[in-house]
DNA sequence: ATTATTATATGATCTAAATCATATTGGAGA
DNA sequence: TCTCCAATATGATTTAGATCATATAATAAT
C-alpha cells in the first residue's frame, strides 16, 4: 500500500535469523517488507512463543505500534530481508494530509482485525483436525509443520498426527515434505 | 470517539436478546455504542458460540465491516441498548475530509488489532489457570462465568474449577457470585 | 407466592492433545 | 563425501480439560 505514496524512508537489509526490532524496545518505526520474509513472535510465560503474523507479501507491519511506545512483540527476518523504515511521525503527517492513503491504512488495518478475529475463531476449536483444517480454508500456509503449529497453536507432534489423518481422508494433500495444501 | 464530531446519524433502541444485525447481512452501517451492552459473537461450525467482543463502553463497533460485504458476526444487545446508525459512506468521507477523525480512527483500529493480538495470545495459553489468570491481567473481566468462559474459549465448568482454586490460592479474589476480580 | 428457568457449582469419567521418547530424513556446511 | 543438525515422523504414556451428571442458589415469569 505504500507503493503508490512518497515517502522519507531508508531501506534496510535485514539477514536471516537477525531481528529487526526485539519486544520491548522503543517504537518508533513502522515497516514495510520489500523481499523476503519476516515474523512477528511474542513470548509466553510458559516458554512458548506465538506466531503473531508472517508474510513474505510486499505488506507494512508494526502498525499497531503507532500509538504504543514500545514494540509488543519481536520481528525477525525467517529469510534475508530488503524492509523500508519509516518514522512513525512521517506515517501519522501522512494520514492527516492525504485522504487517500488515511482510507487505505483504515483499510488495512480494518483488514487485519478480521484477520485476527478469524485466527482467533480457529484457536477456539477444540479438535486439531478441525482447526488445521480451518487454518487451511482461512488461507493459512503450510510450508513447514513446525511453523505452522506455531500459527495455530498446537504441538508440532499433534499437526503431524493430525495431518497424515487428513491425508488418509482426502481431505488434504502432501505437496513434499513439510508442506501441505487442502484438497480439491 | 465519535462525540467530537459532528454526524448525520440516527439513534436506534435495541431490547435486549435482539440483534443489532446478523452474520451474514448486508453490511451498510458502522454502529456507535451510547448505553446498554452489546456482544459480537461468531458461530462456529461445532455449535460453539464465540464472544469475538463485548462492550459497555460508550464506543463504535463494526467498523471492520467498512470495507467488508456483509458482517462476519451477530450483534446482540446483552442488555437494552441504545445505538447510533452511522453508514459506511458517511464515515469513509469523514476520514478522507477530517484529518483529526481520521488519526483518531486510525488509533481506534490499531488498538483493536493490538487488543485482538493479547486475545490470540492467551487463547494459547494451555493451562486453564494461567490462562485465566493472563486473560484477568489483560483486563478481561468476569461479570458472569458463562460469559467470561466464552470470551477464554474455555467451558465453563473449567472456568468454575480454575477461579475456585485461584481464589483458594489467593490470586483471585471473589466478589459476588459469578463476580472476580485479580487479588492485590 | 409459587413455579420455571438459568447461572453457579462440583463430582465422576472420558478423551484427545500434550508430553516424552526415539527413529529417520534431508539439507547445510566443513 | 562425510558429519552434523534441525525438521519430520510416529509410538507410548500422561494429564488436564471436555463431557456428562447432578445439586443448589438466584432470578424471572406467572
Amino acid at each position: 500500500m505504500f507503493n503508490n505514496h512518497s515517502f522519507e524512508f531508508r531501506s534496510q537489509s535485514v539477514s536471516k535469523g537477525d531481528y529487526i526490532f526485539r519486544q520491548g524496545e522503543a517504537a518508533n518505526y513502522v515497516f514495510m517488507l520489500i523481499s523476503g520474509k519476516i515474523r512477528l513472535e511474542r513470548h509466553l510465560s510458559d516458554g512458548q512463543i506465538l506466531i503473531i503474523h508472517q508474510t513474505s507479501q510486499q505488506e507494512s507491519f508494526a502498525e499497531a505500534a503507532l500509538f504504543s511506545d514500545f514494540y509488543h512483540c519481536d520481528a525477525k527476518a525467517v529469510k534475508d530481508v530488503k524492509i523500508e523504515v519509516i518514522s512513525k511521525n512521517t506515517i501519522l503527517t501522512k494520514i492527516s494530509n492525504d485522504p487517500e492513503f488515511a482510507i487505505s491504512f483504515v483499510e488495512l488495518l480494518a483488514k487485519q482485525v478480521q484477520s485476527y478475529r478469524n485466527r482467533l475463531q480457529i484457536s477456539f476449536i477444540r479438535s486439531a483436525e478441525e482447526r488445521i483444517l480451518a487454518a487451511l480454508k482461512l488461507g493459512i500456509e503450510i510450508e513447514s509443520v513446525i511453523e505452522f503449529s506455531g500459527a495455530v497453536g498446537l504441538t508440532h507432534e499433534a499437526c503431524y498426527r493430525s495431518l497424515s489423518k487428513l491425508v488418509k481422508s482426502k481431505q488434504v494433500v502432501k505437496i513434499r515434505r513439510g508442506k501441505y495444501r487442502l484438497a480439491g
